[in-house]
RNA sequence: GCCCCCAUAGCCCAAUCGGCAGAGGCAGCCGACUUAAAAUCGGCACAGUGUGGGUUCGAGUCCCACUGGGGGCACCA
């Protein structure tokens, strides 16, 4: 009879349903706007603040996985912070230009903008359902003129700090966008990052950003971001850089003026220098042959075309042979006054130090490999037991003590490389330097979608910056414009927005056609959400003082050394500006792995695709989040197939009967009287989460979480006690819903509720732990006997080193396992391990 | 070639300072409920930490070498 009647209550009572919460509290999030920083800030203006970013993304098409799982763990954080009591500021934009949008716009004949705001709309419904918590009110997007009018304004102020310029020089092609590349957007098998296309070198003047003269800071800048980015991008940021030291060897030059200046990390190895190769592309090889015999320039020519032909991963490739000629030119070695051959080939870059190098045969193996084919002279300077490498083909990399070279011999290679410096600095014909392997930042695009480039071309050539007051440079309609790409910008095709005037004055000049790499727009973007509707400057220093830099920001690892590069420069170039009183953006860095399915990277085409549309469908935000959250660390990739979004959805069910068994019954009773191991079980939570989400081990909060239920649901259980009515289960529901929030917010709201709240969990502030609770009546010490195990004793946590060490020997497996042997050592960790060490 | 990271049950993963290898989950097995199944609930089992050395009273943890996997840079003078 009692059986019955039970069973028709419950069956009156729903079961967990993700779908009616996500319906019943989204409207309600949205009505309450719980996440505006400003408001957040003026309430409390005596918190602190935190500054969460989720790298923003680009609108195309829907959100997928690898987006889930970065605003799970932007979402995870910000819900945290704002729980601690700090006022939070968690916006939210769009990356909104970018060529995606122009090859759509063309293969459909509809115009970018309607493209890129359709996916936007289409992923901020996606948004309104996962319900991050952002901040709405600063949603910005790239595209609209009141953003890039700043990135024109940065580029105007660089430009008259001599930052950005223009040169003509070989830079990447990618043949199917028909647009010039950063060399950071050229993969490492000299494929286009963007279409995988093989990047073609032109020879052509564009737009590039100095990133070259940050490259020290850059550097440097690096260690104090120490265990606060991950290690991998720190060293991939590193050698991007590539900072090399050495010196500047010039080298006088029969029949001509100029000397021609190497760059050397080896300067010790001067003496056994035999010929200088120059790159066969350099102006320097053009200009040095023109000088030379008929013949020699015929053989120039043919050679420079052949190097040509060859592709930039023929030439990339190490193992190619090497090939070049003679320039019948003659250089002299500074220091001992030798005739060296000048050579042109093609194992020299031309945009590397000098493009030019001094070849030590006996000391490189590229100059060495060179020298045997074209029977160089190759000439030891540095003693080893090496074999010769003119007879092994090895060149002798390594430290070594100095020989046939003068004032040099007899010292190692530091002092040497000290010495020769003074000497060549005491002659004027070289100093000790450093070179770099990163290049000027390449930003023209020769596409429509972009910031356009506020510069205006004279007549005569010269280049005009539009005043700061006629910003922004607005993009023309597309209407008549062709955008497919054919090599120039399609800018250039807009006549009546191309031709116009100077500033005041009548005298005719033209736009600038190209626009500028998205990278530009996303590099300060940050800065923007500071105020992003401030129509007199890019953004308020103000702000930035109370937000700036960014404490938590979340992105995936495949901006290592594109935007996280970039944006460093501009934040450094900001800071020199006097705009912000920082020079580093993102203090700490949390870099997602990647969503894979049976262990491999997800698309279409392989048919190995789980899209975030349908498992949030299907399982709801909620679960999903608990699922990317309790995959593993955030760093790890998530393979799919080993994770269960049912498994989560069973915890959030159990979760959830917890909270609605705490309110179908009165609470009963003190929680001082509540069940102690619950009541343990929960302080602990309360105790032990800060540092682990601090530590980003997410996935530990959850088995934690996940502990608590099955404690709390055994509490209930139990026969002997007073089921959902303990306090200690309402407290464990309490802490369950504030601490599922960042996780689960929908059902952490709604357990908030049942549980009798009617303020919003999102804000509620976590509970101080009670240290009584936090120490065990009795811990369990090990007793070992030479490191193995052979008692177990219950002793209180106060216990003394003296009251273990004897409770320890008292024992009578202890005593039976010293046997006859002798105590050598007792080492005592109270109140937990004993180890006699007998012999 | 140079540099970096990782390796713990069948699988995903935990393990403050070096101190009992196991928190959580998936899959599995047994049981309860059910006419049955699903769901739910209860329970069970499973590794000695990639290999070999070293330091230490004691090593998953520190050091060295190796193997396997992942990643970065690379004709950068």
């Amino acid at each position: 009879m009692h059986e019955k009647v039970r069973r028709v209550a419950d069956s009156q009572v729903p079961e967990y349903d993700f779908r009616a919460l996500q319906s019943k509290w989204a409207p309600i999030w949205a009505e309450q706007r719980l996440f505006d920083a400003a408001a957040a800030s003026e309430r409390h203006p005596e918190r602190p603040h935190k500054y969460i970013l989720d790298m923003f993304p680009y609108p195309s098409g829907d959100l997928h996985m690898g987006h889930a799982e970065a605003f799970c763990y932007g979402d995870i954080e910000a819900r945290y912070w704002r729980h601690r009591g700090f006022n939070v500021l968690h916006p939210i934009g769009w990356d909104s230009f970018g060529l995606p949008a122009e090859d759509a716009a063309i293969k459909r004949g509809i115009n970018p903008r309607t493209w890129t705001y359709d996916n936007i709309a289409q992923q901020k419904h996606s948004f309104e359902i996962y319900a991050p918590s952002f901040d709405w009110s600063r949603e910005l997007h790239t595209s609209d003129p009141e953003y890039y009018r700043w990135n024109q304004w940065l580029f105007l102020q660089m430009y008259n700090k001599g930052l950005a310029y223009r040169k003509d020089s070989w830079v990447n092609w990618d043949p199917v966008d028909q647009t010039v590349l950063a060399n950071e957007q050229v993969l490492a098998d000299g494929t286009s990052e963007r279409t995988g296309a093989v990047v073609e070198k032109k020879k052509l003047t564009q737009w590039y950003l100095k990133i070259t003269d940050y490259a020290d800071r850059l550097l440097d800048d690096l260690d104090q971001l120490e265990g606060r980015w991950p290690s991998k991008v720190l060293q991939m940021q590193r050698n991007w850089i590539g900072r090399s030291y050495g010196a500047d060897i010039d080298f006088a030059v029969e029949g001509r003026e100029q000397p021609i200046t190497v760059f050397s990390t080896r300067p010790d190895t001067l003496y056994g220098a035999t010929f200088l190769v120059v790159a066969p592309e350099s102006d320097l090889a053009a200009e040095l042959v023109s000088g030379a015999s008929a013949e020699a320039r015929m053989a120039f020519q043919a050679y420079l075309e052949q190097t040509q032909k060859a592709s930039e991963i023929e030439r990339q490739s190490a193992e190619r042979p090497k090939t070049g000629v003679f320039l019948d030119r003659w250089a002299i070695n500074p220091v001992n006054g030798e005739r060296l051959p000048i050579w042109a080939a093609d194992y020299v870059l031309a945009d590397y130090g000098h493009g030019a190098v001094m070849a030590v045969p006996a000391h490189d193996q590229r100059d060495l490999d060179f020298a045997r084919k074209y029977d160089l002279p190759i000439r030891v300077v540095v003693a080893s037991d090496a074999a010769d490498p003119a007879v092994s083909g090895e060149a002798v990399a390594g430290d070594g003590v100095l020989v046939n070279s003068g004032p040099l011999d007899g010292l190692h290679k530091g002092e040497a490389i000290q010495k020769i410096i003074e000497v060549l600095e005491a002659k004027g014909a070289g100093h000790g330097t450093k070179t770099y392997r990163i290049r000027d930042w390449l930003i023209s695009r020769q596409r429509y979608w972009g910031t356009p480039i506020p510069i205006l071309h004279a007549e005569d050539g010269s280049l005009v910056p539009v005043p700061e007051d006629q910003l922004p440079v607005l993009l023309p309609d597309t209407e008549g414009l062709d955008l497919k790409p054919r090599g120039s910008s399609p800018l250039g095709a807009a006549t009546e927005w191309v031709n116009t005037t100077l500033p005041g004055s009548d005298a005719p000049a033209k736009r600038d056609p190209d626009t500028m790499d998205t990278f530009v727009d996303s590099s300060w973007y940050y800065l923007r959400f500071l105020s992003p509707n401030d129509a007199s400057q890019p953004f308020s220093q103000e702000q930035a003082r109370t937000w700036a830099p960014i404490d938590v920001y979340v992105g995936g690892v495949e901006h290592a050394i594109l935007h996280l590069l970039y944006s460093r420069f501009i934040t450094k170039v900001l800071h020199d500006l006097g705009w912000v009183d920082f020079d580093e953006p993102f203090t700490s860095l949390i870099n997602q792995g990647m969503v894979l399915l049976d262990g491999s990277k997800m698309s279409k085409s392989k048919g190995n695709l789980v899209e975030f549309a349908s498992e949030l469908r299907d399982h709801g935000a909620d679960a999903l989040r608990v699922t990317l959250a309790f995959a593993g660390p955030v760093e790890d990739d998530i393979d799919w197939a080993d994770v269960s979004v049912q498994g989560s959805a069973k915890f959030l069910a159990r979760a959830w009967r917890v909270a609605r068994d705490v309110s179908q019954v009165e609470t009963e009773g003190a929680l001082a009287d509540g069940d102690l191991t619950l009541r343990r079980e929960t302080h602990r939570l309360l105790a032990d989460a800060p540092g682990l989400i601090e530590a980003t081990k997410f996935n530990v909060v959850v088995a934690r979480l996940m502990e608590l239920v099955n404690v709390a649901r055994k509490t209930i259980d139990r026969p002997d006690g007073r089921g959902a009515a303990d306090p200690a289960v309402r407290e464990a529901a309490e802490t369950l819903a504030l601490v599922l929030d960042l996780y689960a917010p929908y059902l952490a709201a709604e357990l908030w509720q049942l549980l009798g709240h009617d303020d919003a969990v999102a804000l509620a502030v976590w509970p101080e732990p009670d240290a009584a609770l936090l120490v065990e009546d009795s811990v369990t010490a090990v007793v070992q006997v030479n490191g193995k195990v052979r008692a177990r004793l219950s002793v209180s946590p106060q216990i003394s080193a003296a009251d273990l060490e004897q409770a320890a020997r008292a024992d009578a497996h202890v005593i039976a396992s010293i046997g006859e042997a002798t105590v050598r050592k007792v080492i005592v960790r109270e109140p937990k391990l004993v180890n006699i060490v007998v012999s």
